[in-house]
DNA sequence: CTGTTAGCGCCTTCAT
DNA sequence: ATGAAGGCGCTAACAG
C-alpha cells in the first residue's frame, strides 16, 4: 500500500475515464494541441516561450510522463541498448559492462544487461528477446553456436560482438587479443627461466579459450612446453583442477583467467604448494581482485578500452552507418608476486 | 554488413510500403483477419486447428515478430521488470540477481539490471526510467534518499525494495537481518575470548552499514568493546582502511563486507600482521571469494533465499494483490579460518 | 508558430 | 469460430 492512494491508479478521477494523464490531457490543461505539448517535451523547439512555459507547467502539475510505448511505436526507437553476458559473476565482465555503461548513457542511451546464466540456449533466447525491443545489442563472449549467431546477425545491423571473432558472419567486433597477450605472457615466464609449464583451459568451445591455447600453442616453438589440463572458467574449476595441474610437475601453471587462478592458488596452498617458491601461477584479466591476492596475481591486461570501443561501434550503427571493422585490441602482461623465476633444482632436473 | 543481405530493413519490397512484416502481412499471407493471427499468436486459443496451422506457417514463413512496442501499448504490459543495483562490482548483488532472475523467468518475465555506478542521482533517474518503462521495478540497496524513494513509490504499486527498509514509505520489502548477523558474529568474537575489536565500516548512509553497527553497538552491552573506522564498501576501501584500524591495536577487525575484508587482509599481509595469529579478520555476505582466499574469510551468510523472496513478492504485486510485508530473512555465522582465539598476552595485557 | 490528422502495430470487444 | 473496427499514446508530415 502506497502511503494513502488510491490503491487502483487507474481509477477514473472525474466522469469520462480519464485513466493515465496522457498527452491529450496535457494539452487539454494547457489550452494547445497535442503538436504542440509533443514539441515541447520532445524539446525540438518551434514553440513560443509563453505556450511553451504554460505547457511546462501543466505537465508539471499533472505528472505527466510520456508513454514508453507509445514513443516506441510511433519512432520505432527506444534509446536503450541491450547487452547480454555469459555470466556476471566474473568481475571482468563488469568492468566491460561498466564502461559501455557510461559510454551509451553519455549519449543519451540506456543500458539493458541481461545474464544468461552459462546457458547457451538462454542466450540466444535473451539476445532474440532484446533484439525485438531494443535499439541495438551489444554480445559479450557469446557461447551460442554460429547459426544462432547468424540468424541474429540477419535479423539486425545494429549488432556488435564482444570478446568473440566469428569470420564466417561478418558482425562488427572488438574484443581482446588473447593470443598475443598469451604469447607475451609465455614469454615472460621463459625469461624467467621456465621451460615445463601447464594451462589450466577455460571453457571448452569459448573463442577466448581457443584463442589463448593457440597462443600457448605458438609458445612451444620458442621452447615453453605447456601441459593442457581442462578445467572451466570459475574458482570452483581453478580449485578442482589445480591438483591435476601440479601432479605434473610444472614450474609455472598459467590459468585461463584470474577467477581460475584464484581458485587454483587456494588449493595450491592446501596442498602445501608455495606460489611463486615452487610454482608460478598466472591469470588473465586483470579482475580487481588480481592485484590484491596474496600473492597478488601476475596476469594480462587488455587495453582498458573495449567497453568504450564497443559503444562507438555501436553508436555508428545506431546512426545507419554500416561497419564491418573487426578490431583486436591489444593486451599486455601484468607482472606481479605469484611468478618468479623457478627454482635451479627444478629446471637443472629437466 | 549482414551478408547479402539489403543495408536497409526499411526498404519496400514490392509497391505499397510494406516494410516490417506486421500482422497485417501474415493475415494476408494466410487469408484470413489480423484478429485471427492475433488469437493464433497469443495462443489464447478459439481458433479451429486448420486456420492456426495456416496462420503459424505465414507467420514462419514471413519471419514475423510481433512488435514489442505495440504489444506493450496495447496491452498495458511489457512481462519485462527491472532492477537497479548500487554496484554491480559486489558479487553479493550478483547473487541476488541470478535469484531472482530465474524465479522471473519461470513465471515468464524478463529482467533487466541497470547499474547506478554509486550515484545515488544515476540511481534515482534509472528507477524512474525503468518505471515507465517496464512492469516492475526491483531497487537493491537503494542509496537514494527518502523523498526520491518516496516519489518513485507514488508513482507505482509494483515496487519492491530489498536490503534497505524504510519504515516512513510502506514499501513491500525484503532484506537481511544485519543486525542480527552482526550482533551473532560479534557473539561467536567474544566467545572466542576478543575483548576489542575494530569495525571497518561501509558506506556512510547505508541502511546496512547502519544496521551492522546497530549490531555491533549491542554487541558492546555483553562486553565487546568496538571502536569504528569508516572506510567504504570496497576492496580498496578495505585496503586503505586497514592500518588505521590495525593502529588501534584491537584482536579482531570486523569488516562491513566480505570486499572490504579482502582488502584488509591485503593491507594488513603487507604490514606483516598475520591473520588470524596476529588479528582475527570478518566479512560480511559470503561472496564466493570468501571461502577462497587464505585463510578463509569468516563472515555472515544471509539465507539464501532473498532473491527468490524478492520476486515472491514482486509476481504477487503484479498479480494485482497489493503487498506490504517487510520481511527480514536471518543471517548466520559462517566460521572460516580467518577468526580465532586472541593471543593470551593481548587478553591480558587488557 | 500552431493545429489537424494519419499512421505506428497490436489487442479486444462487439457483431456475425 | 471469425471478422470489423475502435482504441492504446505519441510523432511527424502537412496545412494554415
Amino acid at each position: 500500500m502506497t502511503d494513502g492512494q488510491s490503491p487502483r491508479k487507474r481509477a477514473q478521477t472525474s466522469r469520462a475515464g480519464s485513466r493515465r494523464v496522457n498527452i491529450q490531457a496535457v494539452a487539454d490543461g494547457a489550452g494547445v494541441s497535442i503538436a504542440t505539448v509533443s514539441r515541447v517535451m520532445s524539446g525540438k523547439g518551434g514553440v513560443s516561450e509563453p505556450l511553451a512555459e504554460r505547457v511546462r507547467r501543466a505537465a508539471a502539475e499533472l505528472g505527466y510522463r510520456p508513454s514508453f510505448a507509445a514513443q516506441s511505436l510511433a519512432t520505432g526507437a527506444t534509446r536503450m541498448v541491450g547487452m547480454v553476458v555469459p555470466n556476471l559473476a566474473n568481475p571482468y565482465f563488469y568492468d566491460v559492462i561498466k564502461d559501455v555503461n557510461v559510454a551509451a548513457v553519455a549519449d543519451g542511451y540506456q543500458l539493458a544487461v541481461a545474464d544468461a546464466n552459462e546457458d547457451p540456449r538462454a542466450e540466444t533466447e535473451l539476445s532474440e528477446s532484446f533484439l525485438h525491443k531494443l535499439d541495438g545489442l551489444l554480445l559479450m563472449s557469446p557461447r551460442m553456436d554460429v547459426p544462432a549467431l547468424r540468424a541474429i546477425a540477419q535479423a539486425t545491423d545494429h549488432l556488435v560482438l564482444l570478446n568473440r571473432v566469428v569470420p564466417e558472419v561478418g558482425i562488427p567486433t572488438i574484443a581482446i587479443d588473447s593470443m598475443s597477450g598469451m604469447l607475451e605472457l609465455c614469454g615472460h615466464l621463459h625469461a624467467l627461466g621456465h621451460r615445463r609449464a601447464v594451462y589450466l583451459g577455460g571453457p571448452e568451445h569459448s573463442w577466448s579459450n581457443t584463442e589463448r591455447l593457440r597462443g600457448i600453442r605458438q609458445a612451444g616453438s620458442f621452447g615453453l612446453d605447456v601441459a593442457e589440463v581442462s578445467a572451466g572458467g570459475t574458482i570452483a574449476a581453478g580449485y578442482d583442477g589445480a591438483e591435476k595441474a601440479w601432479s605434473t610437475r610444472p614450474t609455472a601453471i598459467i590459468c585461463h583467467n584470474d577467477l581460475v587462478a584464484f581458485g587454483a592458488l587456494t588449493r595450491l596452498q592446501e596442498l602445501g604448494v608455495r606460489v611463486p617458491e615452487d610454482v608460478s601461477l598466472t591469470g588473465f584479466d586483470d579482475i580487481p581482485f588480481a592485484s590484491y591476492g596474496s600473492p597478488a596475481l601476475t596476469t594480462v591486461a587488455g587495453q582498458s578500452g573495449v567497453g568504450a570501443a564497443a559503444w562507438g561501434l555501436m553508436k555508428r550503427l545506431l546512426a545507419g552507418h554500416p561497419q564491418n571493422e573487426i578490431s583486436l585490441v591489444p593486451a599486455h602482461v601484468v607482472v606481479r608476486g605469484s611468478s618468479a623465476a623457478p627454482r635451479a633444482e627444478l629446471v637443472a632436473a629437466e
